[in-house]
DNA sequence: GTATCTATTGTACGTCTGGTCAATAAATGT
DNA sequence: ACATTTATTGACCAGACGTACAATAGATAC
């Protein structure tokens, strides 16, 4: 009664693009190894062929869901500023962008945040994603803090970048919450009244 | 063989709290009525009797959460400094505080948040109770865009209060994040950098 | 004291879950 | 051509789940 073969890489991906429409169309909680079967049109034994065990398949679907989600990427429309601070205002803009724009990897990534809180190994694989993310930002912040010693006194460019990363976040909360009104322009547009010199 | 009787405030509230427990250890996904029945040492028909359904107690835990979780308030501390960016950066500093001082209340709101993406009254719920923070902190920006207008040129009074509940969300997920190296001061130290004349 | 009400319990049912396993057929080697 | 490997499947199991319900005992009314 067996159907179709297929080589071990095609069916993985093929199980982890299910695992991923289910995951993030009914949660992380409604993310049974029977509704990914029945998404990819497979038995559900096949997945745990596979798998051998659902944690591996939730593992994995977090390795999936970081490598897929597009990394954060200093490009040349932000690099062509002189100014660090006019670097990091385009920087902030393209992030903020880029998560509202791929709200179901964010908002999955999100839920695998939450359950970091009792699961060892996704809170240390999501530790190392984000210092990876603080890291990116930490190169801006330090040329930030060159060019402009008086204005940060006191300050590392440890602290600024765990700050901006911390309000990517809240932004991408905030999008999330709120989706009809969030609009990137109008809410750089606060952050230049709040900050005052990035204008 | 039933046991000792209690009112019926008396048992929901003894129940809640008991979900509450369940809930914030174990998450959401593993709130079941007989873990809490167990966590109360009640059977889990009297569960049932109390709340008919699971769905009832989940949006009952919720209102719950929201009911004990300190509220937002202008306190003297904040109130009594005469600038409104004093005011603002005092009202920050005591939110950060206080979110990463109730752990287990904020880490399970979050995660209502998350369960809101797919059923609406979680949804409605969380936004009313996140339209009444902004609505606070609304004030205090009407007060700071009269104080100074020329710094926030184009900006208004919601885009700013959107802002800092932004901002301490982002505050809230860091601090979850990496309890260990968070520090109100230091990350306050940071903001002062970035947001300048509020030093 | 007796009847009524109701908070509480044990039990039972049907469903879904993660996981195992023998059977099967497609691919591969010889 | 035949033997071996292996990807795939249906059937099965034990446990947990939400829910329903009759039975029971504490409280209250009369």
């Amino acid at each position: 009664m067996p159907g179709k073969r297929a080589s071990e890489d095609v069916r993985r991906e093929q199980i982890l693009r299910a695992a991923f429409e289910v995951a993030s169309r009914e949660g992380i909680g409604s993310l049974t190894i029977r509704a990914v079967a029945a998404e990819a049109e497979l038995s559900h034994a096949l997945v745990l062929y596979h798998f051998q065990r659902k944690e591996r398949l939730v593992h994995a679907l977090l390795d999936w869901l970081i490598e897929t989600t597009s990394v954060l990427h200093v490009s040349e429309d932000v690099s062509r500023f002189p100014r660090p601070l006019d670097r990091l205002h385009a920087l902030l803009q393209q992030e903020m962008a880029r998560l509202s724009h791929q709200p179901r990897h964010t908002r999955l990534f999100f839920e695998y945040w939450a359950l970091g809180a009792r699961h060892e190994w996704v809170r240390t694989r999501i530790g190392a994603e984000l210092e990876r993310y603080r890291a990116a930002f930490r190169t801006i912040m330090e040329e930030l803090l060159e060019a402009e010693p008086g204005t940060f006194a006191g300050v590392t460019a440890d602290g600024l970048a765990a700050v901006a990363v911390s309000w990517i976040h809240g932004c991408a909360v905030q999008a999330m919450v709120d989706p009809g009104h969030f609009d990137t322009d109008e809410y750089l547009a606060a952050v230049r009244g709040m900050v005052g010199q990035l204008a």
